[in-house]
RNA sequence: GCAUCUAUAGCUCAGUAGGAUAGAGCGCUCCCCUCCUAAGGGAGAGGUCACAGGUUCGAUUCCUGUUAGGUGCACCA
């Protein structure tokens, strides 16, 4: 497709010796009276020593329209251009009709990405905490792709640490009275809180818990078995919630597979002397970084901490996965820990451009209106729990809506978790987010059954039309109107915009994006008739109905969101 | 206390890496289904962009400070 304001910006540079990135000054006009591509001549003033609207009026003379920019105006101190609303609505159909695989670009070739999220722990629940995670992760992982990166999906699982002495413990004393099998999680849970308030009890139990944990360690075989049959189980759980949700591994190596790894990252610091022994443990000061917080390596006790391990798992993914980037995906309250992690990185003597890929994508919290949701003080919202209660919801809205509806079931599953992943995928990741039942399951405005439902509109049109007639003779001079043009510019940005999401990392970009376009098209379709005898003007109204149908799928699909044919 | 993030309509949030008259959704008041799905569309009301300075042709956007709130700060992950 023509880059429009490329094409604009050459055109300037042409005429003013002085100038440099002209592309990067060129704006879209608030208005569409004011042009479609705006040149402010502001800056320039300085450096010629005349005012803007004389630069701009000279830049006007001196410019000559053509088959593309057809109008040239001076508004104030800006240049504003006009271009032909024909060309841009066959450029834009023609590309989506010739290519299945709209806006994917191969920016991200031969580089490699992996993408560190979901992340949950092993024997405890899936709670909506992890829902953010994964679901950024996911998306991110998905749109990375459609630039043509090599990414990998890591779900570095918590599957390491004292906790699981303690899973062995109460096992070992009360697993007979448990039928772990059918509900996994929930019963492993019931006997963590035993075992814990246990602990709490009887320090000697305690003392058994971390017994435990050692022989897990050092390899013994009923704790290894037991070890795995809680990771098989967990796993297997969190399938579903995968399968359910989007979420893409490749790797599930875990705490417990790079723990042993951590040794020689300690090691190298050693030998570098960037460790410092301080209160028993062995620290690496980063005061002169500006972080005034140590970064412990080694707790007093000589075991491994969980700086060195996620330090062990850069150096074994470099090696593995020779990243150009590498992505952790958590909430900001580890903001410091990867700040401190990423800057002892740089003292492993790695290649900088593994340091260098190194970025935390961090998210706000989901919170109660009463605070931070605590798994032991029971206040917790089971995702599992939630995802039901969407589905549900979205069964008892199609009832009413559509009771004849085929595959009523299946519908209110897309409807009931898109929901739910856009709902986490629209506000700008930093955010907190208040979680608020209502709110959540809001069905109405400005959420993903609203793209759903627009994209099911633009479904029944074109079931309706037997044959798509040829693009060659679609009349692009129908396309000019308002309405129409909303949704070709609009759709015109799809690329730029997967674009602006992978510089950001910040899936939100889209999600707003799809809004608008679902809300250009329902006006589009309130204010015309598609299926209209006049064939010209039929076919030009579909063809502009099968560009967002194309595009809201796509885009939909990226963010993890399955649309249904019908709803 | 130190570090860090946030502050835009009653509520939840956008605001294109400094630009023209600050936009949506929810809620509220109206209007639109003999017509391709009304989970939709349209109109209206609603703003000292937290506050005070600074940078410049121009600041909601950048810098400094203040206020309010979130989060983190040595052997939990």
């Amino acid at each position: 497709m023509i880059d429009f304001k490329k094409y604009i910006a050459e055109k300037i540079s042409e005429n003013i010796e002085s100038a440099q990135n002209i592309n990067k000054y060129i704006e879209v006009p608030p208005n569409d009276d004011m042009g479609d591509y705006a040149f402010p001549c502001f800056q320039l003033a300085k450096v010629l020593k005349k005012a803007p609207q004389i630069i701009a009026n000279e830049l006007k003379e001196n410019l000559k329209t053509d088959n593309i920019i057809t109008k040239i105006d001076v508004q104030g101190g800006y240049l504003n251009f006009y271009i032909n609303k024909e060309i841009l609505a066959e450029e834009v159909i023609k590309e989506i009709y010739n290519n299945e695989k709209y806006g994917f670009s191969k920016k991200g070739e031969g580089k490699n990405i992996i993408i560190d999220y979901s992340h949950p722990n092993i024997a405890k629940p899936f709670h909506i905490g992890h829902l953010r995670s994964t679901v950024i992760g996911q998306a991110l992982y998905n749109i990375y792709e459609y630039q043509g990166y090599n990414v990998k999906g890591l779900n570095y699982l918590g599957d390491y640490g004292t906790q699981f002495g303690k899973m062995i413990e109460g096992y070992k004393r009360w697993g007979s009275e448990y039928d772990i099998e059918e509900k996994p999680i929930e019963k492993l849970t019931e006997i963590y809180v035993r075992i814990n308030n246990l602990c709490k009890e009887d320090e000697k139990v305690l003392d058994e818990c971390r017994n435990n944990f050692k022989k897990l360690e050092d390899g013994d075989e009923y704790c290894v078995e037991l070890w795995k049959k809680f990771r098989d189980l967990s796993l297997k759980e969190f399938q579903k919630i995968y399968d359910i949700l989007g979420g893409r591994f490749d790797s599930w190596e875990g705490e417990a597979f790079i723990a042993p790894k951590a040794r020689e990252v300690i090691e190298i610091l050693e030998k570098n002397g960037a460790l410092v022994k301080s209160e028993g443990a062995k620290i690496v000061d980063l005061e002169s970084k500006g972080i005034n917080t140590p970064c412990i390596i080694e707790k007093s006790n000589g075991s491994t901490t969980y700086a060195s391990r996620d330090l062990a798992a850069i150096l074994y993914r470099a090696r593995t996965y020779d990243f150009d980037k590498a992505l952790y995906i958590t909430s900001y309250e580890q903001n410091l820990h990867f700040k401190q992690v990423f800057e002892v990185a740089k003292l492993l003597g790695l290649d900088e451009k593994y340091t260098n890929g190194l970025e935390h994508v961090s998210f706000g919290m989901i919170l109660l209106p009463t605070g931070k949701m605590s798994t032991r003080e029971g206040n917790t919202i089971k995702l599992e729990e939630l995802l039901e209660e969407s589905i549900q919801r979205a069964e008892t809205i199609i009832e009413t809506k559509n009771p004849d509806l085929e595959n009523k079931k299946e519908v209110a599953k897309k409807v009931g978790i898109g929901a739910i992943i856009f709902n986490d995928l629209s506000n700008n990741r930093v955010k907190d987010e208040i979680f608020n039942w209502e709110s959540i399951l809001n069905f109405q405005g400005e959420t993903g059954p609203y793209i759903q439902y627009t994209y099911v509109r633009t479904n029944s049109i074109l079931e309706k039309i037997e044959q798509l007639p040829d693009v060659s003779k679609i009349d692009f001079s129908l396309m000019t109107d308002k309405y129409s043009q909303d949704i070709i510019k609009l759709i015109y940005n799809f690329e730029n915009i997967l674009e602006q999401v992978t510089d950001k990392n910040e899936p939100s970009i889209l999600s707003r994006y799809l809004i608008d376009l679902s809300k250009a098209y329902s006006t589009f379709y309130n204010e015309n008739k598609i299926i209209v005898d006049d064939e010209n003007i039929k076919n030009s109204r579909v063809y502009l109905t099968l560009a967002v149908n194309k595009v809201l799928k796509i885009g939909a699909n990226l963010l993890g969101i399955q649309m249904p044919d019908k709803m």
